[in-house]
DNA sequence: TATTATATGTTATAATATAACACTTTACTA
DNA sequence: TAGTAAAGTGTTATATTATAACATATAATA
């Protein structure tokens, strides 16, 4: 899935003098190459069979770097990470998450649909990010 | 905070056949005094001022039970829970998370607003509930 | 090459949540 | 109204998710 996304990543980390270290360059592969969302611990036991024995924070840091980069998004709902396949920064982040077989559609807006941005207004609350989960019943499972 | 929520509560009860018992009253009592959204681990502290060394299952439960017909939410971002001030049911919720002061304010649209309902029919995609959650500066904090 | 900043390895533990089973209370029914 | 089923609680134990703290390694740069 995706393959340019390692590529992106590599580049990323080139021009910004980040490492592309192996717990990150593998973590991220991990989280690219699975079609469903996968949780910190998931990708523990992958990393497992690329380097020796590691530990949580390795693949907490890992995550929280690409997390921080927008190369993945959290689903909070679902304590899961997965691979962000927009090509552009993207400060809202929607998820349509199948309550069947649990496969997640990202979408993304650029911004706050009107109504929402309405809301905040009116509350004179200033958005910096924002994150929608949707659950339902995928074009498959129904 | 919102006093008329107990009533509710106690009403739906009646209404519904479910039991109105101590950790259930005491447990959203808790929720519903709180300013902003609490822990799991907080009710249960503060539980503990009301019954007997209450156990994270007697919190849990009671805070499925309020969640199941809508009396809490539960904010994925924070792991915390706060009470619906809504008069109405509603499958979808908004909530503003101030980055500062912790604040939480919720809004309510009964519907996905347009661009979002567009892009779940786009995959044919139902939607059975959703959850938004945005985070930036609240009026007080800016 | 010495220094600094960035990143990793490792141990331990914190924070959040649930499984499982015995017991109690309430509601229903025969 | 006793018997039974359903709903709910108490308790112990443990699973799952995440981070603190500190020593060590690596890369960049002065």
């Amino acid at each position: 899935m995706n393959i340019k996304l390692e590529k992106k990543a590599i580049k990323f980390c080139e021009d910004n003098k980040h490492r592309l270290s192996m717990p990150r360059l593998e973590v991220l592969r991990i989280i690219n190459a699975s079609k469903k969302p996968v949780t910190a611990y998931e990708v523990l036991a992958k990393l497992g069979k690329k380097i020796s024995n590691p530990k949580p924070p390795t693949v907490y840091r890992a995550i929280d770097f690409w997390l921080k980069y927008n190369f993945i998004h959290r689903i909070e709902s679902l304590n899961a990470y997965s691979a962000c396949n927009a090509n552009h920064l993207h400060s809202g982040s929607q998820f349509m998450i199948c309550d069947d077989c649990g496969k997640v559609i990202e979408s993304h807006l650029c911004d706050l649909p009107d109504p929402l941005e309405q809301t905040t207004k009116e509350a004179s609350f200033i958005p910096r990010k924002w994150n929608l989960e949707i659950n339902g019943v995928c074009k498959n499972c129904n």
